[in-house]
DNA sequence: TGCATAGCATTGTCTAGACAAGTAGCATCG
DNA sequence: CGATGCTACTTGTCTAGACAATGCTATGCA
C-alpha cells in the first residue's frame, strides 16, 4: 500500500534520479564539485574551506547532505575537519600510497590464461623455530607444510612455500590444491582479518630456483605474508616470483 | 565572520570513535557490534544479514543511524548491499590487499637515521621516445631529467632517475635537491591526483649498480611511478633499491 | 501456460530540526 | 594583570518522516 502523497517542497530539478547518464545525487554533486575545485587548486593546502552553512546556502541542500559530502572527502584524505574550528584543504602530500596484491589465481585467470598448480609437498611437519614463533605455536610443534608451484600457461610463475596453523585449518592436508588454491581454502575456513606483507627483491633458494626453472642468481620478487584470524595466526607464506615474469601494479586516486 | 586561523596545520585529529573512556556514538556502536559478529563468523560469507528495519528494532535507533553503520561496513568491504534485495556478509575475497609505499625521506627520518642525497644530474634534455609518450610530450621534446642517489646514514639506498614535464614544474632545475626531495617539491607545485606504480625485481643498469655500490648482478627492487595532476602527466620516476637493504611493508585490516 | 503487472520488502537518499561538543574571541570580575 | 565565564561559530550526531529505486513474488488475465 502506497502512502498518501504529502506536501513536499517542490524540487526545481529531478534530484535523485540517476540512470547511467543520470544526474548525480545531491550529496555526490556537492562532493564532486568540491573535489574538482580542490584538484584545480582553488583552495591552497591547509587553507580554510567554506563552512557547512555556507555550502548549504550555495548548493541549496540540507546540512546533512553537505555534511555527508564533506565526510566522504575527509575519508578520501582530501580535506581535514576539526570540530569547532572548520574544514581545511588537506595539507600535505599524499606521500603514502597503496599497492594492490591480488590472488595469483585470479590474476592469471583474469588475464585469460590457464592456471595450473603442481604440489610438491603437503604434509604435517615439525615447525622450525622461526615459523613456530610467527604462528604462535610451541617450538617443535607439528604444523602443516605445503610447497606448490603455480603456472601461468605452463610457465612457472610462483613458488608458494606455506606453513599453516593446524588448529585453524584442520582439513588442510586433505585438500586437492590442483583444484583450488591454499589462499582460497584458507579464506573460506578462516577469513583473513589481519594480514602483514613484506615485499623484497632477492635470489631464490636453490630448490626454489630449480622448481621455477631459474638461474640461481636470477632476481626474484619475494612476498612474505602472514594472516591472522580472530586473533590467532593462521598461515605464513613465502611467495617467490621470477623477477622477469612478474610485477606488482598499483594505482592511487584520492 | 570569524577570522580564519592563519595556515593552521590541524593537529592530529582525534577520531571521535576512538576516545578512551567515552561511550561510542550510536552509529559506531552498531558498526562495531556488527563488525565483531562478522569476525566471529556469526554470518557466513554471502549469508543474508539483518535488514535495516530489524537492526532499528534491535538497537533502538533511527534508520539513518543503522544505515550509516552499514554504509561504513560496506566501504570497508565487510558487507555487500544491494538495493531492493538486502545486506550480505562479504563473500571471501579479501583476496586483494594493499601495500603502503612511503616517501623515502620520511622513511629514513622516521627510523631516526640521516637522509643525504647526491645529485648526479639535473638538467633539461630531449626526452627519449618512451619517456615522452608517458609524459604526453612530443617526441624529442625537452624535459627535465634528474638522477639522484639517496643515502640512509651514508649507505646508498635508492637511485632515483626522474623525468619531469617542464610545463608542470617550471622551476624544477633551480631546486636544491640536497635540501628537499623531488617528491616533496613536485607535490607542492602539482599535487598528485593520480599515480600508477609498478614494483618488480630485476638487476640495475650498469650505472645504477655503480652508483649504489652493487654488483652488476645484485637483485634490486625497482619501483616505477608515474603521477598525473589535473589530467596532465607530471613526472615519471624509476626508483632502484638494493634488494638486500630495502623492503616494502604492508598491513591490512578490514 | 505464459506474461504483464501489482504489491511488497529492501536499500538509497533528502529534509528540517534539534542538541552535543569543541574552539576562539571577548567582556567581565577579582 | 590574570582567571573566568559568556557568546558565536563550527563540526558531530540523532531523529522521524518522506519519497525514490530496485528486485522478487504472487496474482490476474489472455
Amino acid at each position: 500500500m502506497r502512502r498518501p502523497p504529502v506536501a513536499r517542497r517542490p524540487s526545481p530539478v529531478a534530484p535523485p534520479a540517476a540512470r547511467p547518464g543520470r544526474a548525480l545525487a545531491p550529496f555526490a554533486r556537492v562532493r564532486e564539485q568540491l573535489r574538482t575545485e580542490l584538484e584545480q587548486g582553488r583552495f591552497a593546502p591547509g587553507a580554510r574551506m567554506p563552512s557547512e552553512a555556507e555550502l548549504v546556502a550555495r548548493f541549496g541542500v540540507a546540512r546533512m547532505t553537505v555534511h555527508r559530502a564533506l565526510r566522504e572527502l575527509q575519508a578520501a584524505g582530501l580535506v581535514e575537519r576539526i570540530q569547532g574550528v572548520g574544514t581545511f584543504a588537506a595539507t600535505g602530500p599524499k606521500l603514502a600510497s597503496t599497492l594492490t596484491i591480488r590472488d595469483l589465481h585470479d590474476e592469471i585467470v583474469g588475464r585469460g590464461h590457464r592456471h595450473h598448480a603442481i604440489v610438491h609437498l603437503q604434509r604435517a611437519e615439525a615447525a622450525p623455530r622461526a615459523v613456530a614463533a610467527r604462528l604462535a605455536l610451541a617450538e617443535g610443534a607439528i604444523a602443516f607444510h605445503s610447497l606448490i608451484v603455480h603456472h601461468d600457461n605452463e610457465l612457472p610463475l610462483q613458488c608458494e612455500d606455506r606453513w599453516v596453523n593446524p588448529a585453524r585449518a584442520p582439513g588442510y592436508l586433505g585438500v586437492d590444491f590442483t583444484r583450488t588454491t591454499p589462499t582460497h581454502y584458507l579464506l573460506e575456513v578462516a577469513p583473513a582479518w589481519e594480514a602483514n606483507y613484506t615485499v623484497e627483491a632477492a635470489t631464490a633458494s636453490a630448490r626454489e630456483a630449480r622448481l621455477l626453472g631459474l638461474e640461481r642468481s636470477a632476481p626474484c620478487l619475494i612476498v612474505t605474508r602472514r594472516t591472522v584470524s580472530r586473533g590467532m595466526p593462521v598461515t605464513l607464506a613465502r611467495l617467490v616470483h621470477p623477477g622477469t615474469r612478474y610485477l606488482l601494479q598499483g594505482q592511487f586516486r584520492p
